[in-house]
DNA sequence: CTTGAACCTACAGCTACTGTAGAATTTGCA
DNA sequence: TGCAAATTCTACAGTAGCTGTAGGTTCAAG
């Protein structure tokens, strides 16, 4: 039943063992048993958290967020709605920081072709970087 | 001429003052004059490195890179290659995180439109949450 | 039963700032 | 000139989300 150590459980949900010590921590991960000599034992309730956190990360999800979602999900007879507002808020942060990476993206062309080449005197470079006034970038 | 108080250049670069004085610290800003009451009293030079440096920031470059950029001006015999290779390095990153944030907008499209309404325990949010294997975030 | 890998706690360090405390200085106004 | 308010000074702690290290203990294979 708790079959997992923590070096399992970190090789199975692709994370580092001080991670999940540090999710424990932060109150992200319950604690698990121990054994008699005071290690970590993890059973497959554990590992499904710590995946769902896992993967809440890679999509950009704050730790704050991630524990508001589990939160809802250990009450079950709550509305949805939080949750799903939750993931939109995500997905607009998500598409302002798209946007705002595509005019840094522009300006980042605009400097790198303005180089012909040459010694810093003459390379513009450096002056296009100083160069606010060009720019869209907040 | 040398007419900048901290707080000045700090409204004039658009900073907080402290962040100024946590650029001289890690040698990004030089030491500036001080009053014979040991304020810091800054130049247009000195004011030309700060805007520099925070346009350079706004494009997403590190401290770091940034440092390496400013030595490069202090040695204008030098080829500007590595300048430019700095700019295109940058670009290419900020190009493979646009990329990974549009794998990530069409997850979460994906996710925020399973929510039908309902309660958490009807709600495909957090299930679709946990499931990686339909996406193709990294 | 030994040995080496994995585990334990506690704490420091990373980036790039930001905020705070308590004391000193500067500045504007009467 | 005098005084209060704003600004500045240093030094240090805190932020997010881990990551790495030291020094010691426990577990599992042979
Ligand atoms: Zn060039
Ligand atoms: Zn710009
Ligand atoms: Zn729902
Ligand atoms: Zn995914």
């Amino acid at each position: 039943m708790y079959k997992y150590s923590i070096g399992d459980l970190a090789r199975a949900a692709a994370t580092k063992v001080q991670t999940i010590r540090y999710y424990e921590e932060t109150g992200l991960m319950p604690e698990p048993m121990r054994t008699a000599g005071n290690q970590r034992r993890y059973d497959e309730t554990a590992l499904n958290r710590l995946s769902f956190i896992r993967h809440s990360r890679q999509l950009g999800f704050s730790l704050d967020s991630i524990k508001a979602l589990l939160h809802l999900t250990d009450n079950p007879d709550q509305s949805c709605q939080q949750a799903n507002q939750i993931a939109v808020e995500q997905l607009v942060e998500v598409e302002s920081r798209i946007a705002r990476l595509n005019d840094l993206r522009k300006e980042l062309v605009r400097i790198s072709q303005s180089c012909k080449g040459g010694t810093m005197a003459d390379c513009k470079v450096i002056e296009t970087l100083s160069e606010h006034s060009l720019c869209d970038c907040s």
